[in-house]
DNA sequence: CTGGGGATGGGGCCC
DNA sequence: AGGGCCCCATCCCCA
């Protein structure tokens, strides 16, 4: 099979121990095993890829030969480093990134430090003297590597952290634009057919012409790794600049190699690999996934759901600021991955170390170098130990965890697990009648008695049988008179809120007698054209537009107090007629009632937009609580 | 238009 | 870690 594949990694440099993150322009060297950094044209700082303890995968990814060889782009986004397939990657195949031929002139002329004959353009049209290169620039990373001699043991942790991106597009680099004769294989040929990593088995990097003669010394584990990362992504925003075709081809249909339903589980899972923000995705049926399947045409063996979490979900707060310091409702940072996708594990018979086996999986799958380092060693599973997969939380005594996403926190890790599915949109259970899937298999099971027609749950009142307990609660509510949503303009009540919501769109445009001459905007209370007129019409120029002042009318207009005031001042106005010496006490109590309406308004038209509104005219609930737990239903909803 | 029921999805807690 | 159970929300259909 095929698939799409984002490639999301972190790239991370330890510069005066401090903890960086690569920044502004990236250029990628030597298989990657030297990225080079330049801001204002300056040379930076570098990542040294060469080191195998203190790197990851994205040193094995190989410079393309030529541009119809190329099946990946690479941009940057903030501080994190993308890889975008852009053409389908068969399982085993290499990953190879091509440079534009803007690129790569850029490349020349910022690195004098590198000779020129190493950079020329045929590094990019032609195959390249990479033996002799690759050999001069792995003594760059040797040399890199002794002056940290110091910093060997670091901390592996770090490599875990994260930060969100947040680079603008003005910052991501499209390495695969390329020039118009470009776009046409120059050779006539068809697509290369990239040399297969198993091919290189076992003397793999001694014969290859891009591999460094060192490669052959890296542990086994290592090399056939680069691939495990694939995976399918929905197109996201902010990226349209890496690859036209992102958009343009269409993706494989969702769950297509989802296995049958099997109460053992399925082979086949996404990782809980949850994209750093929200809404990218849908949990819902337009999240588009497929899965994996090995070489023998068999989905890979179920992944430890946790152990593949990437550093995106393990991260403490990094000094730039991480998601967890961000609400809730963060945006999503334009060039994040859209979705986590499946991660096969290495074949059964690697030598890499399965996510299972490692205490922490997310640093498998982020920094493969880290399997067979002495620093995986070190413990890190320890109770609150700062490089656990999920940021630990201590409330009221007890151990939290929380989700680096939405910040819920959760008593158990595996609720916090099961939890990330919303965000990671792994579905692994499915039905093997309609293949529909499900993130729980509670779910699935509930879903099966559509098929069986089975009822468990029994009306103890007149015997009615139901499929779940939630309608079976819904239907109890016939016999104990519950109706706990209610109208708050016509007070009618409502068993279930979707007949509330039904009710309510007949008060939208109807009933509404006053009108104001000016913009056509009616209401139900005169108090609220009145105000309306005063502070929010969009015709009266000498107010400047306020939109919350606008809603917070409409909601007032909508609300009891509404109801209440205009039927205080009708009876206000009843007394006035009454008699002289009503007259005083009942004009009072128009400007009362004036005041009332007044009072609260005008000071929003000065506050922050963000500013609570005043009580009396906040959106008050309209439900009757009935419920244990209170269940608020308005009809500003 | 209201009301009842069915189906489904998402989520969380306990064991 | 996963099963079981529960809850709430939502949509749809139909009388």
């Amino acid at each position: 099979m095929t698939t799409r594949v984002l490639i999301y990694i972190y790239i991370y440099i330890y510069i005066n121990q401090t903890y960086r993150i690569c920044e502004h322009v990236i250029l990628p060297r030597l298989l990657l095993h030297l990225v080079q950094i330049y801001s204002g044209g300056q040379l930076q700082h570098f990542i040294d890829g060469y080191d195998v303890h203190r790197s990851n995968w994205m040193r094995y990814v190989n410079p393309a030969r030529s541009l119809a060889e190329q099946n990946l782009v690479a941009c940057q986004n903030g501080r994190d480093i993308y890889f975008y397939t852009i053409r389908p990657v068969e399982p085993k195949q290499e990953l190879l990134v091509w440079y534009s031929q803007e690129f790569a002139q850029r490349l020349c002329g910022q690195q004098d430090d590198i000779k020129q004959s190493e950079c020329k353009h045929e590094y990019v049209k032609q195959h390249l003297p990479q033996q002799t290169w690759l050999k001069e620039t792995a003594k760059e990373g040797v040399k890199e590597g002794k002056d940290s001699d110091a910093e060997e043991k670091i901390d592996v942790e770090m490599l875990e952290r994260d930060t969100p991106p947040d680079t603008p597009d003005d910052q991501i680099i499209d390495f695969s634009k390329k020039d118009e004769q470009d776009d046409k294989d120059p050779e006539g040929r068809g697509i290369i057919p990239s040399p297969q990593l198993e091919h290189r088995e076992p003397s793999l990097g001694l014969n290859h012409p891009y591999l460094p003669d060192h490669y052959s010394t890296f542990p086994a584990p290592h090399r056939n790794l680069p691939l495990h990362l694939h995976g399918l992504y929905g197109h996201r925003e902010g990226l349209v600049s890496s690859y036209p075709p992102l958009q343009s081809r269409p993706l494989q249909p969702s769950y297509q190699f989802l296995p049958p339903y099997n109460p053992h589980y399925p082979r086949l899972l996404l990782p809980p690999y949850s994209p750093p923000f929200h809404g990218m995705l849908s949990s819902r049926g337009s999240l588009q996934y497929s899965g994996y399947l090995g070489a023998d045409g068999l989905p890979y063996p179920p992944i430890g759901a946790p152990n593949l979490l990437p550093v995106s979900l393990s991260y403490t707060p990094s000094p730039q600021g991480g998601l967890k310091e961000l609400t809730p409702n963060i945006s999503p940072p334009r060039g994040a991955p859209a979705t986590p996708e499946l991660s096969p594990p290495a074949k059964p018979n690697s030598h890499y170390q399965s996510p299972e086996q490692s205490p922490s999986g997310c640093e498998e799958a982020m920094n493969l170098s880290l399997a067979t380092t002495k620093s995986s060693t070190a413990p890190r599973n320890g109770p609150g130990h700062k490089s656990l997969p999920y940021p630990l939380k201590k409330q009221n005594g007890k151990i939290k965890y929380e989700c680096n996403i939405c910040s819920k926190t959760f008593g158990q890790l595996s609720n916090l697990k099961v939890h990330l599915r919303v965000h990671s949109g792994e579905r692994p259970f499915q039905c093997n009648l309609c293949k529909k899937s499900f993130t729980q298999l509670a779910h699935l099971q509930k879903h099966h008695l559509v098929h069986t027609g089975e009822k468990p749950h029994e009306c103890q009142v007149c015997h009615k049988r139901f499929s779940s307990t939630s309608n079976l609660k819904t239907h109890l509510r016939l016999h104990s008179g519950e109706k706990p949503y209610q109208c708050k303009l016509c007070n009618t009540k409502f068993t279930q809120y979707i007949h509330l919501k039904l009710h309510r769109r007949l008060h939208s445009s109807r009933d509404r007698p006053y009108r104001c001459q000016l913009c056509a905007q009616a209401f139900f209370h005169h108090f609220s054209l009145c105000i309306h007129q005063r502070s929010t019409c969009p015709a009266n120029s000498s107010m400047p537009a306020n939109v919350h002042m606008k809603e917070m009318v409409e909601r007032f207009d909508a609300s009891q107090e509404a109801d209440a005031l205009t039927e205080a001042a009708s009876l206000a106005r009843t007394l006035e007629g009454e008699g002289k010496e009503d007259q005083k006490e009942a004009t009072m109590l128009l400007k009362a009632l004036t005041a009332a309406i007044n009072a609260p308004l005008t000071p929003m038209t000065q506050s922050a937009p963000h500013h609570n509104p005043p009580l009396a005219y906040q959106e008050r609930a309209s439900v009757v609580h009935l419920h244990k737990r209170p269940s608020v239903k308005t009809e500003g909803q």
